[in-house]
DNA sequence: GCTAAATGTGAGTGTTCCTCATGTTGAAAA
DNA sequence: TTTTCAACATGAGGAACACTCACATTTAGC
């Protein structure tokens, strides 16, 4: 974390320097309002950053005192974003108590996802978008690591005989589908979307079945 | 098609104007395969208009001759390696006289598909960077879209008694997800990638096996 | 050979990201 | 309180690129 100077858990090891006055605490904090803002506004392609700092009301420089470079400010928002989700997976499929309750729970699950992601204008464009740049890919792509282990986790728990490579693949797999089928679904008129999104969790549920 | 000018088929629609003669349509090829050398070398984000009219040895005002801009030139390529794989989707998916062939057909179609992956640069990058702007995500829409159609048309042939409305939208997701898992196995170690594959298509024909 | 359309040219314009030299503020030590 | 030094803030300007445009050259049809 070469350039980060205090104390404070780095926002994903994105910034350039951590804040530690409480002034500039808030400034990080108004920076990324306004390019969440902007970017529910006008997408993330018609993010500049001389508009994230006016809105911000901040000079351009202090914004890359904190920000190395405007991708890191989408990434951060991004990993944000990535942790509410995560959040509400483990929620969802904590109760879980066999195999058939844990498929109901992942339904529900895709469920909320989906209204989440048509409600969010700056979710949809981050990832709809989420492909642009290497690191945002990296990001996603950690992120269906890591719900693939939540989903094999919850699985292992109601069918511990389950082999668990096989079952590590298949639940990394599954999640990274449900990412790519939201981004799908929420491209398409909402009718067609739905339709996508119940054949996902046919084909899922399907899959989760076997174990 | 306004701004095009002679006869022709344009390319994909993209093309400023229409290259009438020979010597432009050369120019055209050109700008292409320098395109595609830099995006094989260096990738499509680090793609400079200047480099590319550099390497076909032609001005930067003879490439903004044919193409609008830097993204109408990565979509041209996209679109002409998607209609290759079509071609390749068509033909593997021909000769099956039942389901179970049709799935082995299947299955050896996304064999194929990913050795392709694997071994072109240029695809690789492309479809991993294709979420970049919204004409390329359209342009990966369609594409999925008609290869979801061929899937669809060729299940009608072996069970014609399907409900068309369902296997329409299955077929299209599993296409869809077919090019995300594609997306994802080369961006990953080869085992790791392999075994997504294969989970894919255990996935996948699960669910074709169904018709 | 003549003319008009097609094609070719590259210096220059505009936009945007990001840096840096310099000024200001806060908090801890003296 | 004063001093002092990091932390923080600033915005003009450098650099990189996409793209334009006024003008030059080539080709095709007469």
């Amino acid at each position: 974390m070469a350039g980060t100077t205090a104390g404070q858990a780095d926002e994903g090891g994105v910034l350039r320097r951590m804040p530690s006055q409480r002034r500039s605490r808030e400034r990080v904090e108004r920076i990324l309002q306004a390019a969440s803002d902007i970017i529910a506004d006008r997408g993330s392609d018609g993010l500049k950053m001389s508009e994230v700092a006016a809105l911000a009301e901040i000079s351009i420089g202090s914004l890359y005192q904190y920000f190395p470079d405007k991708s890191a400010i989408i990434r951060t928002l991004a990993e944000r974003t990535n942790a509410e989700c995560r959040h509400c997976i483990e929620e969802g499929l904590a109760g879980a108590a066999n195999l058939e309750e844990l498929c109901q729970a992942f339904a529900r699950l895709f469920d909320e996802y989906y209204e989440i992601f048509l409600a969010e204008p700056v979710i949809r464009d981050i990832r709809s978008g989420a492909q642009a740049d290497k690191a945002l890919r990296d990001i996603e792509l950690e992120d269906s690591r890591i719900n693939g282990r939540l989903l094999a986790d919850a699985v292992k728990r109601v069918s511990p005989e389950t082999d668990a490579e096989t079952l590590a693949t298949t639940a990394f797999l599954i999640m990274h589908m449900g990412e790519a089928t939201m981004r799908l679904a929420i491209s398409l008129p909402r009718a067609e979307g739905d339709q996508v999104v119940e054949a996902y969790k046919r084909m899922a549920l399907a899959e989760l079945g076997r174990f």
